[in-house]
DNA sequence: GGGCAGGTTGACGTGAACGTAAGCAAGACG
DNA sequence: CGTCTTGCTTACGTTCACGTCAACCTGCCC
């Protein structure tokens, strides 16, 4: 059930994305699509990569540090020097989302306070009678 | 001291920002510079407004939501259809934030994981004997 | 008064991440 | 048999956020 393979169009539905940007990803080497002659199917694996590279991409990333970072999602055969060099672009990712964290929750504390203060200021506006 | 006048240089080595970016965010109308003959000059309101405009840009808003924001920052005299609107599109940023925060959390976690899974996988190979 | 550092405008170039369009193949349908 | 849909590739276009470059002004120093 849940390593049903889907087509090109499914997947466009699913995830919101149009064919033009899973080519795409695939051709920066973000996915792997297998091939049925022609057409691309996608498994399990591939929509698994596909929500990490969306999140990726809310973050900000460019889809070459996504790419970095899918590796550490992939145990695949790689050598201890290559293990040890993801885990080290994955640290420097991990502490550019914590740096991100801390200050969005300055920034959405700041937002919350100037948005009550401009409503209190359409709140006394609306009690005082405009001079014009 | 604190609404001491700046150049371009002096703005471009506090925020480590280019001369063109400055003038860019002007052309867009996201800072107004005094002139003094034609050179600018940046005062405390300024560095404000670039302070969160580079904010802003961190958490990947464009530069026209982040010029729409700004004028929340700016008691100015608009009407209250303005401020109404300007709050609106501002509860949307704050809800963009909101919703971008506690995904970061997650996808903070799941990277954690996901590291010392991938650690986990370096010191075991590290004892064993490789085949090869 | 010549030159030069620092700033200005304007036009064009660039890289990332796609969009769009043209043209072909292959299966489904009546 | 034609044509419709779906997908494929290739190539060029687009948007955003600047970078780069040319040409000009402008104090200011020697």
């Amino acid at each position: 059930m849940s390593d049903t393979l889907m087509t090109i169009r499914e997947m466009c539905d699913a995830f919101e994305v149009t064919p033009r940007t899973l080519r795409f990803y695939e051709a920066r080497e973000l996915i792997f699509p297998q091939r049925k002659g022609q057409h691309r199917l996608y498994d399990r694996r591939d929509r698994a990569r596909l929500t990490l590279i969306l999140r990726g991409k809310r973050f900000g990333f460019s889809l070459e540090q996504i790419r970095q970072l899918l590796e550490l999602y992939e145990p695949g055969g790689a050598n201890r020097t290559q293990i040890a060099a993801t885990i080290e672009v994955s640290r420097d990712r991990l502490a550019d989302m914590e740096r991100q964290y801390a200050e969005l929750s300055i920034a959405i504390d700041d937002l919350r306070r100037q948005i009550s203060d401009a409503e209190g200021r359409l709140a006394a506006e609306t009690n005082e009678q405009p001079t014009g």
